[in-house]
This record gives structure tokens, sequence and C-alpha cells, in this order.
RNA sequence: GGCCCAAUGGUCAAGCGGUUAAGACACGGCCCUUUCACGGCUGUAACCCGGGUUCGAUUCCCGGUUGGGUCACCA
């Protein structure tokens, strides 16, 4: 059978981190077997529905690369894919259900629910509903009706034995039919509940494996209770434990935590972030850590699933982001520091693919160039007691010979290019007899005005060129001469 | 509180009755080196507790502890 999964963001306005491993992992169960990869859009609650939502939606989708087989904007064989647009099938089915006698009307009203759970709270029993409804006839059921009365569609629960289902990750769970409560399945705005709409549609769209976060894990036997009901087979479960931001909280936008489209943002690299929240909650069973999108859908194995929550650590995703920024292409590399390189740089003179190579080797995140940068543009105030580098063997006295040494040799070179600096400079070493470092930490410090910087005395001497590299030097000169 | 679930270094995470308990991040040290990085080598660091079962438990079972989830006309 052809395995149909599918993703069901509710559109309320961003993409978490957890929600995107969801659809990651919704996305490799399919492709690993060759299947299918649906989207859905659950907007069944209006009241938190945040327009430009499912934009958010489609742009990350298409951005990470998880591309669906099916959904709202390509349509499908099992449309609508969105749940406002359906809202003539879940009456229809809770109609059925009330007729095999599976549901009920409800009308009772929220101040008397609320004065239930009160009484409840003081008491020892359940928070649940009291089935004030159930006994109602069918003449008393058509007056409320005939009266306009406003009305829910609660599903009836057994009240003895149990319900056991079988979960991918977390196997056989059996709880106590007594644990359920009627839930409801048509809300009083005529809207169907997340938990019903959600078993209508994956039976209708023919949803093999049903994954989702753990926290519908209690709600789960309910769940399959409903498909029993209709007479359906129940798809199978695939449960996900939450994506953490310390051992306590969830993490969430709401605690001001980065989003998929934060991090982007930030300077992670798009298939850094999607390969680092692979491995949250997923290993593969050898040891392989950098995938692309490809390679995850060959290897991935539903069996390396975790059942333990985990903890999102930003200083892997940031050192594996480093990873794929040393690793990739130059020229996508270039394509994408460029943005970055023009924000710290605005002088044009500055080859700025010598300046991101020079970088490459030194990112984690992309919005760390700039703060790299910005001294090529215009050196900066600076101490002379930058010149002191005890591994150097600099002092301040050293250093304002080597800088005076080597304005006469640089201003005699007429090509003035990498090779050129740096043969000459060598010369000068070997014929001061002094160390490397004592030349060409001074020349690199006039030259950045900074304790460190991407790229040494030679590199970054190209880079300014001659007229502005031996002004720097000259800098250097009167500040360490007073 | 009831019910459900989980528990290996600081973090991610192998392991699935017998191992010197992998690997990665982070951290420390060393090497390389014109700074910082990169790279290479290396070090510190873990099976929540108590009972069983077993010749033998990190691994299986039962309790407990701790943490999480759930108990909505939200998803």
């Amino acid at each position: 059978m052809e395995i149909r999964t599918r993703f069901a963001p509710s559109p309320t306005g961003y993409m978490h981190i957890g929600n995107l491993r969801t659809a990651l992992y919704e996305y490799l169960i399919a492709k690993s077997k060759g299947g299918k990869f649906i989207l859905r859009i659950e907007d069944t609650d209006q009241e938190r529905y945040v327009e430009g939502a499912v934009d958010i939606i489609y742009n990350t989708l298409k951005l990470t690369g998880l591309k669906h087989d099916e959904g709202p904007d390509i349509g499908g064989e099992y449309g609508p894919y969105i749940q406002s647009e359906r809202m003539g099938i879940y009456m229809d089915y809770a109609l059925q259900l009330i007729e095999k006698g599976e549901a009920y009307y409800c009308f009772c009203t929220k101040e008397r629910l609320e004065s239930l759970k009160e009484k409840n709270e003081s008491g020892d029993s359940f928070a649940h509903y009291d089935r004030h409804c159930l006994g109602l006839s069918k003449e008393e059921i058509q007056t409320n009706l005939d009266a306009k009365m406003p009305f829910v569609i609660r599903q009836k629960m057994p009240t003895e034995g149990t319900t056991t289902f079988d979960d991918v990750v977390y196997g056989s769970i059996t709880v106590d039919n007594s644990e359920l409560d009627d839930q409801i399945l048509i809300k009083a705005d005529g809207m169907p509940t997340y938990n019903f709409a959600n078993v209508i549609d994956d039976h209708l769209m023919n949803i093999t494996h049903v994954v989702r976060g753990s926290e519908y894990l209690s709600s789960t036997p309910k769940y399959n209770l409903l498909y029993k009901a209709f007479g359906w087979n129940a798809p199978e479960y695939v449960h996900l434990p939450p994506v953490m931001k310390d051992a306590h909280h969830k993490l969430s936008k709401r605690n001001g935590d980065a989003s998929f489209e934060d991090l982007i943002a930030k300077g992670y690299i798009v298939e850094a972030v999607l390969n680092y929240i692979a491995l949250l909650g997923w290993s593969p069973s050898d040891n392989q850590e950098f995938f692309t999108l490809d390679e995850l859908i060959e290897k991935f194995d539903i069996a390396g699933l975790s059942k333990s929550p985990s903890i999102f650590d930003i200083q892997k995703l940031t050192w594996m982001n480093s990873e794929y920024i040393k690793n990739m292409d130059f020229e996508k590399y270039f394509s994408l520091a460029e943005p970055k390189l023009k924000e710290g740089i605005k002088n044009e003179n500055i080859d700025l693919k010598k300046v991101a190579a020079l970088l490459q080797k030194r990112l984690e995140t992309l919005n760390d160039i700039p703060g790299l940068v910005d001294f090529f543009d215009e050196l900066p105030e600076y101490s002379t007691e930058l010149y002191i580098h005890k591994k150097m063997k600099t002092t301040e006295e050293i250093a304002l010979s080597s800088l005076k040494a080597c304005v006469p040799v640089l201003e005699n070179i007429t090509d003035w290019n990498e090779t050129v600096i740096h043969d000459t400079l060598m010369n000068l070493v070997t014929e001061l007899g002094i160390k490397n470092g004592q030349l060409l930490w001074p020349v690199r410090t006039a030259l950045s005005g900074k304790p460190t910087s991407p790229g040494g005395a030679m590199e970054l001497a190209d880079i300014l060129g001659k007229e502005e590299s031996l002004r720097r030097i000259e800098k250097g000169i009167e500040l360490l001469s007073k």
C-alpha cells in the first residue's frame, strides 16, 4: 500500500522548529518508501487565524525542499485541502454518528459547563461532561433544533473497558475508557473540532501514517474509538517527542525562541537547519551526521526515532552551520554572503570576492560578516598596545622599526598582488634577521587596527591596495612614535 | 490530583543480557601557523534510585524519584 503522510499545520503565523521537524519526518516517512506527502491547512479555529500565515507555510516548504504532492495550492484528487472549505463534509459524518447512536446533540450552555467544572474542582470526580443531554428524547431535540437553540455534537464514549492502540515509536498504550470524556465533535459555530476533522480528513485522504507531537498521545484513544464508530481502519500512529528549549520548557515562539524564519534571518543556512533538526530526535543506524535531503530520504528509518524529548542546542546548530558554509561551493556561498559584505563594506574598491574567500572558513553564521569586515572601509581607532604580542615576540619598539623598514620596500612594488607582497615581506624578514611574526604581526595590526582579523598581513595588504596599505602603515608609525 | 509517557556525560545520541559504554557539539591541552580561524592529535566527563529475574543487568520485570504531556466549543 502506498504510504501517505500529511503535514497539517494551523495557520497561526509562523513556523515553529518543532512543526518544521514534524513536517520533515512526515516527508521522510513518505518519501523513504516512495509515498506521498500531503499538505492540509487546519483552519477550523477562526479566532486564531492569522492573515498571511498560509504563505509562510508555503514558503517554508519551498525553501526547505519539502515538496508536497497534494495541497491547497497544487490540488490533488482528495481536495479540498483547506478544512474551512470542507465544512459540509464534517456535519454529514457527525449526523451519521448520531444515527448510529455513537454521538448526540448537546444543548448545554457554556455557563452550565463552567459550573460543572467548578463543582469538580472541589470534589474528587473527573471534569467530565455529565451527559446531561444524552437522555433527551427525539421530540425534545427536535423542539430545541426548531427553536434554533445553539448545539454541539458530542461523541458517546464507552464507560467501561479499555482502549488500546499501537504507536510506532511508543509502542502499545492502553487507557481505561472511563477516563475518556464525551468530546465535542461539532462546535456551536458548526465547525468541527480538530479531533473530529482530523479523523474525517485523514480517512478521506487515505492517510496511512498520522505523525504528530506526543501531546496528542492522550487523546489518541478517542481517535481510535471514532474510527471504530465509523467502522474504519485506524492509521499508523507516529507520535514525536517535543523539541525543548531547556529541560523544562518546550521550544516556542511565545517564549521568544527562534522560529525557522528567525534562524534564517540570523544568518543560518537553510540546509544546515534542516540537517540539524533531522538529528534532533532521530539518528541513523551509522554515525553519519551530514545529510542532504536526498540522503535523508535514502537513510531515513522510522526505527531511529527517539522517545524522549530533545533540547535544541543552538551551539551545535552553529557548529553545523559553519561546516555548511565551509564546504559550500564558492559561488553559492558568495551569493549568500554578498549582501552581508555590502553591509560592512561600502568602499567599492574593495574586492568582495577576495574578502569572502578569506571569511569562508571563519564564519559561524552569515551575520558575523559585517562585524568582521568593517575595518576594510575605515581603520578603527586603536591602542598601540595591540602591537605587543608575546607569542609573536613583538614590542612597540620592534613594531615601530618593522613598520619603518617595510615602507620603502612596499613602495617599490609596482605589481601589487599577494604573491609579490609575500615575497617582498619575507625577503625583508631574512634581511633584517628577525622572526616572521616580528614583521608580519605589526603589519597586520597596522592594516586592520584590530586584535584579530580575517587573513594576515599579506592578504589584507593585497585587498586594501598599495596606497591605502601604506597610508595605514604610516599611521601606525605615527601612533608608535608618540 | 487521575491517567499516559519518558529517563545513558553539560547537550545531541549509539547501545537492545556479557562492550575498555561508540560518535558529535561544548570544554581543557598539544601541534601547525603572520593574528583569529581552519586542520591534526589528545584529555576530562554518563547508564536516576531501590528491589527482583538471571551465571551475568545500562539493557527485562516491579516499585519509587524526577521530568514532560493530558484532563477545552485550541490545535
